[in-house]
DNA sequence: GCGTTTATTTATCAGCTGATAATATATCGT
DNA sequence: ACGATATATTATCAGCTGATAAATAAACGC
């Protein structure tokens, strides 16, 4: 402390210091953004139950700056979730999804490894769970997000691939949930890697090849039972 | 709290009380396992970091008798870490997914019956959930179990499903890599279903058997090239 | 029945935690 | 260079939280 204090006090503009920002003095832009992506890391890593005193610790300020930014931790923890969950789906990928002069195969394949890159992150994936155990209710919009833009238009190229002509009939939640399957084993492949922190040898995208393959292999003569219902 | 002590110096014995033990004194081995009983049910709900006096009051006990069973907050976390977890594997699924007098497709549909009633339940697998964020140890010699003893048996039934003769040859990492998309995908249908509290009209077996069906039938041409490392 | 044992409660502590008020100091306009 | 303004720190509080010690009361042995 009494280091960083004399720094401070001498001001050596020379070195712009080792590691990032040492001004002490930000811009409330600044600070604000820098206060929501410390938190964004120590939330992830410490749950929500995390203390004010480590975070600004670790963001080298004093813990009662937080409330000149924040009016409440729950404030925080609120700018955190809008922060993680905003703006990671990106609505490219419904072209993508529906471009039909590539094989569903690839276009499903360049789909998840572009949603992986973008949310199957450490810290987005973590707080997706903590969020998932004390606030279901994000999840829940999340989820219906998936539901109401990816899920239909995936299962409608399903219909296709598998030849079914029908494209107007409004996709069933027994579709939907079938498709569920592939992302659901491929989501749960990260959070065993973010979360349980398993070393896996096993390449995530040869993984994620596979399980497209398999899957539409499969859907060929499984798909048509589920939207006839058997 | 005055009724309450009212009715324990009166002692009412006649009336064996609405629920179930209203008995104050207790012996060591009924109230450690009522305390347990109740922390299982109070940190599913509220993570490890409840506290023991929201705790105790569930219990309809006084805070400091839970010291008296268990030295110390992490004593009692660990005691129900070790409660839940332990004893959920059956062996005799072994068998059942070894007897080849039935299609492997029964065989793993009637797995995922049992194995989700076991394990599918609410303060499972959140508790699960809550342990793999804080302490990720536990689910990594669960999972080292799934790997040890689950997957290497499947894969090799996988193996005769598709023609491949071979069941010498040791289980590869990607053989149960592939395998878990499908184990990952049932297992994220009950973390939606209990986690995020997502309201499924979805019959919970129908879409597993679907997802064998698909998995098995895609797995015919698929799993050979993944055996053979494509 | 009476004294011993032991389960349970009451009282209490020290450190933590979110939050606020008062004080100090850096930056900017002039 | 200086005063105004705003950023950041120090000091501090009230309630919470895990934990312990002393007091109470129920059950048990003889």
């Amino acid at each position: 402390m009494s280091s960083k204090t004399a720094s401070k006090t001498k001001a050596k503009p020379a070195s712009e210091a080792k590691l990032a920002q040492k001004k002490s003095r930000l811009s409330p832009a600044e600070r604000e953004h820098q206060i929501i992506q410390g938190a964004i890391a120590y939330f992830a890593e410490a749950g929500f139950s995390g203390q004010t005193r480590e975070l600004s610790k670790r963001l080298g300020i004093t813990q009662p700056l937080l409330y000149r930014y924040f009016a409440s931790k729950q404030d925080l923890v609120d700018r955190v979730y809008q922060t993680v969950f905003e703006g990671r789906w990106n609505p490219q990928w419904l072209a993508l999804l529906q471009d039909r002069d590539l094989p569903l195969r690839e276009r499903l394949v360049e789909f998840y490894r572009q949603y992986s890159a973008a949310t199957y992150r450490p810290e987005w994936i973590r707080i997706y769970m903590y969020a998932g155990l004390s606030t279901p209710s994000l999840n829940q919009r999340y989820i219906k997000l998936i539901r109401r833009e990816l899920l239909p238009v995936v299962c409608r190229e399903l219909r296709l691939y598998c030849g079914i002509d029908d494209q107007a009939t409004k996709v069933s939640n027994e579709e939907m949930e079938f498709y569920w399957s592939l992302h659901g084993g491929i989501f749960y492949f990260a959070v065993r890697h973010h979360v349980y922190q398993i070393k896996n040898p096993v390449d995530f995208m040869g993984n994620v090849g596979f399980a497209v393959d398999n899957f539409l292999a499969g859907a060929k003569t499984v798909y048509p039972r589920v939207v006839s219902g058997r």
